[in-house]
DNA sequence: ATCTGATTGTAACCAACATCACTTTACTGT
DNA sequence: ACAGTAAAGTGATGTTGGTTACAATCAGAT
């Protein structure tokens, strides 16, 4: 389990052996779900390579963008829902290729009180989803649509290293929570302004994005 | 600590014995801050009586309300900070009198692996706040102001245990991150329609009030 | 009793965004 | 090359909620 070995370096040799031994190392191609409302989930992700997309959606089936997740990145509602064995209240998409150790549940707990590095990246793991879901909530709650559009390109930017953004305008608005009308209009804008260049499914950041 | 009993029921007799001699019992008046922004937390509070309110603001002062925590429940954002030493990113504010027990943080840790029932409760408490913050988010992101405002009305009177609330136009609208006028407006829509009556720091929701 | 400040009511106006309707463009498979 | 489909551009129009401004009302202090 070679990929993992840059998850290892922060924990202590004797946990990451425990999980070469018991984790299973998967891949996912872009779209796969790896979590949905209302399932089960039984083992925990643990990214190694790629991104994890997280969202949440509302009882009228709209959809939200939670926040994202990278490398040596896990997701802290998977830990709690696999504790209690409760269903999942978001879903979990594949954002590209990804690679993720999957840890089985009856593991977690045991490794809390045996592995302080664990318990610490788990605790770390809380910490950071707590502070991505307050920004999320600021971000919905306080700030305009076009602010909030460019801070999405600039997130999509960082995490795939691109400056070419492959996505449509419809996915964007479902990711925001709003409408493609909007977004093609505040892209357009963006242009305009010679922030970005618009191309099919593609968008291009040009230098002086902000 | 007579008070705490009612905490004790769901932690073994150790831990209950370890709390009654290490929690320090306060007492707390409307309006008293708990923790605030950018203040170090010491200690995690147990909320064993009233309601303890937990606000976000964010870059420009603007206010939102997060969630309440009633008996029993604890301020997970607090037990992270703790852990870490880490500046707080919320303020928790008492609604009405407040009594809470107070864990040193060099407890937390200590405890997490001692007591299974600390553990489960702690667990439990991030999970609770998750579900919170997703609540929040969904009603920001896919509700309108006078669904939110009736949300939030209703969880006022299951906190309180009252159909009479007690609040001004004002700080209604701070939590709901709005302006005055524009609760104002929608209470007034609510008295119209039969739902309500207004009086002065007072609210008073009607049988109907669904 | 009167003054003062806080609270509430209300009208008018505007910006942001949603929604609808339709066109144009670009890619895909045959 | 052409049809079919998905994506993107764009105008028109309605709704929600934010803002400003001002009047009316109430409560507590002097």
């Amino acid at each position: 389990m070679d990929e993992s070995a840059n998850l290892a370096f922060q924990f202590e040799p004797a946990l990451s052996k425990e999980i070469e031994e018991f984790g299973e190392l998967r891949s996912f191609k872009d779209g796969d779900i790896i979590m949905d409302y209302g399932k089960y989930i039984r083992m925990m992700p643990l990214v190694v390579k790629g991104t994890l997309k997280v969202l949440k959606k509302d009882d009228n089936g709209n959809e939200i963008l939670l926040y994202y997740l990278s490398s040596n990145e896990t997701c802290s509602m998977a830990y709690s829902c696999c504790l209690e064995e409760k269903k999942s209240e978001v879903k979990a998409i594949a954002e590209g290729d990804l690679t993720i150790v999957a840890i089985p549940h009856n593991k977690l707990d045991e490794w809390l009180c045996k592995y302080p590095s664990w318990k610490n990246y788990i605790m770390r793991s809380f910490n950071e989803r707590f502070s991505e879901m307050l920004k999320s909530i600021e971000s919905i709650a306080f700030h305009k649509l076009d602010d909030r559009l460019i801070a999405y390109l600039k997130e999509k930017k960082r995490l795939s290293g691109s400056s070419v953004i492959k996505a449509s305008h419809y996915q964007i608005a479902d990711e925001l929570a709003t409408s493609r009308v909007v977004i093609s209009r505040l892209l357009k804008i963006l242009e305009n302004n010679g922030k970005i260049l618009l191309y099919r499914n593609e968008i291009k950041l040009l230098h002086d994005f902000d």
